[in-house]
DNA sequence: ATTATATTGCAAACGATTTGCATTTGAGTG
DNA sequence: CACTCAAATGCAAATCGTTTGCAATATAAT
């Protein structure tokens, strides 16, 4: 829960993990290995934009896996804090690699087009959250924050 | 499209507009004003939080209306600027009603136990979000934020 | 009151996600 | 390297929120 705190050291800022040392981290928390997993953990490295179930699907080599694993890794692989989850406009979760030791904290700049999205340094201020945290008497505050528009592909 | 520039216009803040004004709304827009239609605004009116549809549902007298009538009415008066959609935590939209003439943006601090969710004036600095959007080349950029966490009661 | 059209109810359709269960498989163990 | 067992998978069915087609109904204008 560093939150906030790491302007500048963005880890996340595409430095593209291998996949040994993702499988790795699986092995330490003794988690099997399987093809699946492996497969998934691959994709997602090599895409640096949060993947919905069904983009995981679909990169596939035809059914290498079912995508109901594909659900039930990425809640895996979630409470693991391998991969963070994202909500966009339209309906579906979307997923990306978090770094070791990382939150994966940070927020997205997104498309209502086309669903591209960039992801962004900026943050709400931590100081702020806190207060509102505490006005409240709400204990760990966290937050959602996502900016919506138009990218200039789509503007045409 | 305000925007953040209403932190003490908070017109919102509960003053539980009259059912007649409400409809009038709806007259203006030359929308008919059914059973159902009056019952949802009335329900509306009476709650400061965001309901969602279900919620709304379980407000009315015995099957006053039927739930898809309540989803087609929310998207009409999403439509009409009347309401404002929310999503929180869980899976399902929640709504709100908007002052005439205000745009309805504004934040809430949602607890993640039981759904409960205050009102916040709080919102992500405007300048910033405009940096955002010409850094990147996108256009009509707004944000959704909200926070989390554990509200007092659920804190035990 | 009459009419034209918007709105509703109902049930079926949907898309994303979850789950039960029988089967397979990874990874320690001897 | 074979053996064992819990963990993981495939498949199909179930669930949840939401949407939609269509025939029946009701509002608002005449």
């Amino acid at each position: 829960m560093k939150k906030c705190a790491h302007k500048h050291s963005h880890s996340h800022s595409h430095s593209k993990p291998e996949l040994p040392a993702l499988t790795d981290r699986l092995r330490r928390q003794s988690r099997k290995i399987t093809g699946p997993r492996a497969a998934i953990l691959d994709i997602l490295r090599q895409h640096p934009h949060p993947l919905t179930n069904k983009e995981i699907f679909s990169e596939m080599p035809a059914g290498e896996c079912n995508l109901a694993t594909i659900y039930r890794s990425m809640h895996l692989l979630e409470k693991m804090g391998m991969v963070k989850r994202f909500h966009f406009h339209d309906g579906s979760a979307r997923f990306e690699l978090v770094e070791e030791g990382d939150d994966g904290h940070h927020h997205h700049l997104v498309c209502t087009k086309c669903s591209q999205s960039v992801e962004l340094e900026e943050c709400f201020p931590a100081e702020i959250e806190k207060k509102i945290a505490e006005k409240n008497g709400f204990k760990a505050v966290t937050h959602k924050l996502e900016f919506f528009g138009i990218c200039p592909d789509c503007q045409r």
